[in-house]
DNA sequence: CAAGATTGAAACCTCAATCTTA
DNA sequence: TAAGATTGAGGTTTCAATCTTG
């Protein structure tokens, strides 16, 4: 493995790779703690204002710019982050809340849309200013706008290095095209 | 909230705050989709090689850290960015796996502490290859070393602005404090 | 009463198996 | 047979309530 850990005292002199005393390995640390403290902030205050978590108010916003308010289940999935069943009992949820309708895929029988209601519509576009205020509040606010592009950049390398595979091993939609805006 | 957002198609000339069209939001969507793969790398390798989750794994590393491999279940808590409950179970499974072992805490008796065994040890130092390999190969060899030092900083300052609460919605014991070497 | 820790119930997500259709 | 989606079962995490001790 790497060089010496703080765990077995041994004291080795070679080269790059991580040591688990870090300095290097502080920059993996913070990123798991930023996210960690982010999504929970976020989810909260989305929870506590509108009643819906932030993988549900991912969902509808996806939702939102699709074509024509529907997406289909996989689509879905691949940009929520989430597993083919994920998305299921997900969207089962926002059913149950009559913010989405399942739909049949008209061009393929074995396909299932999801579709935003009217409710879900609404029901967006209030969470939108909660979330949009945290993600500014908490995300963008605390850094330099200069080293948001750098952040951007170095996060889109890291997706993909470590992705390529969706939560089922499947190959991903290449989560970085294009998202685009409801006409 | 912000201005325009596709939601509704209103073209609002407005100032800095975040429209959810983006730009802006592509270094959060970035840091999420980078996380998400990352972590789930991550724990699969460490699963496949040494039949432990990610946050197994950082259990075991705080503790092999710690003074006497020793920790307090709130002080565990707060730095694998669980809920107090959460490390409760996480250490109850890592017990009936022989990894850690739970003890009195001499100074408190309500006190509870978590003791790393030898067992413990050894599957924290052979499961460390793989992880760090995996940080370094997915994460640090990603990004410019110069770009390590503004994500680090950067991190930081978000956890800062996110955080101050854990999962419970208690103070945190700032988890930015030293991590000591054991002896 | 407050703090440390655990427990029961419930929420959420994933894996593997299944069903239907291409 | 493979692809789209759902279902059953199981694992992990959290919340709220509880118990014990300071």
């Amino acid at each position: 493995m790497a060089s010496q850990t703080t765990i077995d005292a041994a004291p080795a002199p070679s080269a790059p790779p991580a040591s688990s005393t870090d300095d290097r390995l502080s920059a993996w640390r913070g990123f798991l703690q930023a996210h960690a403290r982010l999504v929970r902030r976020l989810d909260t205050e989305l929870r506590a204002a509108h009643a819906i978590s932030l993988p549900e108010y991912e969902a509808l916003l996806h939702l939102g710019r699709a074509p024509e308010r529907r997406l289909r289940m996989t689509q879905l999935a691949g940009q929520v982050l989430l597993s083919k069943s994920g998305v299921t009992r997900l969207v089962d949820r926002l059913v149950a809340d009559g913010l989405v309708e399942r739909s049949q895929c008209p061009t393929d029988a074995r396909g299932a849309e999801a579709v935003l209601t009217p409710a879900g519509l609404d029901r967006l576009r209030s969470a939108a200013t909660t979330h949009l205020d945290g993600v500014d509040r908490y995300f963008m606010s605390a850094v330099d706008p200069d080293d948001l592009a750098v952040i951007d950049r170095a996060m889109d390398a890291i997706s993909r290095r470590a992705g390529d595979v969706d939560p089922d091993g499947n190959p991903i939609a290449d989560a970085c095209d294009p998202i685009e805006p409801v006409p």
